[in-house]
RNA sequence: GGAGAGAUGCUCGAGUGGUUGAAGAGGCACGCCUGGAAAGCGUGUAUACGCCAAAAGUGUAUCGCGGGUUCGAAUCCCGCUCUCUCCGCCA
């Protein structure tokens, strides 16, 4: 979430950026700044009310001591209508607060500057672009056919077990998706990403600090026995390592990497978009995920989106980067970049990875801070890309490579498969 | 799942109602000392919010979390969470 300090310095700064995103924040804006002022002054009163009651209370000890009963029992009646009045007080201050933060929840981060105008995924500015097309054959098939061809992927068994969604992976599907993982895993370490391997369920107040939650509790699978959160990605985990922690400057820049399984309820997608890989209630992801000084998170953003274009390449998909338009980039992200690889049967361009950058607005939830050089406290900035989710790349990799001897592994992945063709 | 013990600052650890934001030790930082280092000595070493134009300063809150008793709570009471030990179960 923004910071009280940002919308009480820039109200109209922020109204303006948000407009980008297509929020009108002005009411919401109003609003916080009117109770802020109750906030502030509430505090104020209760904190001088509190300093008498503190220093009557101490002299009572003294008085006591001394034997003057009539003047403790005195000061005992004036802390007694002191607190009345705190009482009073505190209330209207937590109030103040608490209603500070429902509509601070309900405003998105503000864009970048660079962040093009736009109403949705048809304005996203293509950045650059690379591959080469794969020529198809008029007879390509579409990856549920060659998954099936080939006996790689049992939708249907997946269906029995769990339900639509949840595919099974088999035989040199299944060694593909290991190899997939460990590629991605390798080349993260490679690249200065320290790997760790987090739960795959979270509790609340994780969900709340990456911004899962409240807003998207609907899209989490939810443990009701134990009250916990099967992760959507493995930026939730990741990410909360770092809530209520203060680093050190020395500590920066983070760099971790994690696979996990995600799990996501996709409630409301249907449709010819949804079939085979292209969504999929669980799937493998390796994540990367950065905390940085806010003077070089667009630095390390940069260096996050070309690692993930080495992945792309090293994989021989032709791939392109967007830089998503203000429609269409997420209520926490303030500029992201996504990658799509073009599926060659199903002639279109799947999203592959997204890589965001959050600056504080993760990091005010979290409270993830770090000393600055003047040894004071300071929001971090967060970071984090998908790199990459397997599934579509699956999709891509088994459509582009078909050939009539069958499917052709991308030597990066040869020796991670153990294979060179799948027939 | 059953029984018991516990949770204090960066760490260890004292503290069972009255200047305790918290003794003491260690660590760390800075300074002195030194040719340099070690040792030694000195100083400093939480976070959030408020007041102040800002710094300095100062007020409030925080001893797992939430509530209660009291003029006053780290200290007493209640609820919760977590950790440890023993038993049970178990990859």
């Amino acid at each position: 979430m923004l910071t009280l300090k940002v919308i009480n310095e820039n109200p109209e700064e922020v109204v303006n950026r948000l407009s980008r995103k297509n929020f009108d924040a002005k009411d919401i804006v109003d609003q916080i700044i009117e109770l802020d002022s109750v906030r502030r002054n509430s505090q104020t009163s209760l904190d001088g009310v509190l300093s008498e009651v503190n220093s009557i209370s101490k002299s009572i000890g003294s008085l006591l001591k001394e034997g003057k009963k009539e003047e403790a029992s005195a000061a005992r009646e004036k802390v007694g209508t002191l607190k009345e009045s705190a009482k009073e007080l505190e209330i209207r201050l937590k109030s103040a607060q608490e209603k500070i933060e429902e509509l601070l929840v309900t405003i998105p981060n503000l864009p970048h500057e660079s962040v093009p105008e736009g109403k949705g995924a048809e304005d996203n500015l293509i950045e650059r672009a690379g591959g080469v097309m794969p020529s198809i054959t008029e007879d390509a098939l579409p990856h549920w056919d060659l998954a099936k061809k080939y006996d790689l992927i049992d939708f249907e068994l997946g269906v029995k077990i769990t339900g639509a969604g949840f595919p099974v992976y088999k035989g040199k599907g299944a060694r593909l998706q290991r190899a997939l993982i460990n590629f991605f895993l390798d080349n993260a370490r490679d690249a200065g990403y320290l790997e760790v391997q987090p739960p795959y369920v979270v509790n609340s107040d994780s969900g709340f600090g990456t911004g899962q939650l409240p807003d998207k509790e609907g899209q989490m699978y939810h443990v009701g026995i134990d009250d916990l959160y099967l992760i959507p990605t493995a930026e939730v985990p990741v990410t909360n390592i770092y809530r209520d922690v203060i680093l050190d400057d020395k500590e920066l820049p983070v760099k971790n990497t994690a696979y996990s399984a995600c799990f996501r309820r996709e409630a409301g997608s249907y449709g010819k978009d949804v079939r085979g890989l292209n969504r999929l209630h669980q799937f493998d992801k390796v994540e990367i995920v950065c905390i940085d000084k806010p003077e070089n998170s667009y630095e390390r953003l940069d260096e996050m989106v070309s690692y993930v274009q080495t992945l792309v390449e090293k994989l021989e998909l032709p791939w392109r980067i967007l830089r998503l338009c203000g429609g269409d980039i997420s209520f926490t992200s303030a500029l992201t970049f996504d990658f799509e690889v073009y599926s060659a049967a199903q002639e279109r361009w799947l999203e592959v990875s997204s890589v965001s950058n959050f600056e504080s607005y993760q990091a005010n939830r979290l409270k993830c801070r770090y000393r600055d050089e003047n040894r004071k406290t300071q929001l971090c900035h967060t970071l984090n890309g998908s790199a990459l989710a397997l599934p579509r790349i699956l999709a891509a990799l088994l459509e582009n490579n078909q050939t009539s001897e069958g499917i052709r592994i991308p030597k990066a992945l040869v020796p991670y498969c153990g294979f060179e063709i799948i027939d």
